[in-house]
DNA sequence: TTGGTTTTGATAGTCATTTTCAATAAAACA
DNA sequence: TGTTTTATTGAAAATGACTATCAAAACCAA
């Protein structure tokens, strides 16, 4: 799992021309360590009580590039901190999402991305990803 | 349409006891007359050329209030700028969002609704409302 | 109109993020 | 291996969106 994302990481550098750096694997490890989403701050925080003389500018850097490589994703709060989650192969973008206990049940459903493709292409829109999100009271909350 | 927006500021004003101001009408009629969303500094842009003398922290504030209010809803891009949409009565929140100009289109779909239905009716879920998103490029920037 | 209170505009301040740039380190080359 | 080239880094300055401050102006009840 680690593995598979490091690879990720090492053939998105490759192809971009990036240099293997010690402080980019060091952050990689790190968030690799992490679960959930968490801030720059938080993670900048992480990585210097580990490695001191490592920059916040570089932590900066490293993250944006990880949601370029395509593992990690950027995530918008309303307190003005940019937070990074990971991103997992094959998740789903669909949930009903309880707002009383905040669980969540992903699903899947073909002809509703078949419908989105359609829609799409009717406006001229190439797609990359979706979110569909149902918001509403789980069968235990209801 | 328009009335019962300004209705719904105006009581919420009473209820806060909030006065009635020559700019926080002025900014109201201007927001309404807009469509989709709007940043902070394109409305200050409006606003400023219709009467000048209106500053931009004004603008910020009154914003904030409409949100408050429930008339208005903030929107965060990866932009960095704050923007604003209308909360609409019974609306539709299924959107294609290009990710290069974050122009959105909005739409909608009956058999995408259906068939979100039915899944929530499957889990038993009890839908309040929903939102898609899907991200990609529009057709004038792909 | 007056008096108390809210609101405003200008501006300074804040804070997350980005840019700059000289120093350093990684890859390419000799 | 040493040398050259070029990307990367850390520190600090800059940026840019937004917020706080505060004296002046506007609102509204009496």
């Amino acid at each position: 799992m680690i593995l598979a994302k490091k690879k990720i990481f090492t053939d998105f550098a490759l192809s971009k021309g990036l240099r293997s750096t010690r402080q980019r694997d060091i952050i990689l490890d790190i968030f690799l360590s992490t679960h959930q989403h968490i801030s720059v701050e938080e993670l900048y925080l992480k990585v210097k009580s580990s490695t001191p003389d490592i920059g916040q500018a570089t932590v900066y850097r490293t993250l944006k590039l990880f949601a370029e490589a395509g593992l990690a994703r950027e995530i918008l709060l309303h307190d003005g901190q940019t937070r990074y989650e990971h991103v997992v192969a094959g998740e789903h973008h669909d949930h009903l999402v309880c707002t009383k206990c905040n669980s969540i049940v992903e699903f899947e459903n073909e002809t509703i991305e078949m419908l989105q493709n359609e829609i799409a292409d009717r406006h001229g829109f190439q797609i990359r990803n979706h979110k569909l999100e149902i918001y509403g009271l789980c069968a235990n909350c209801r």
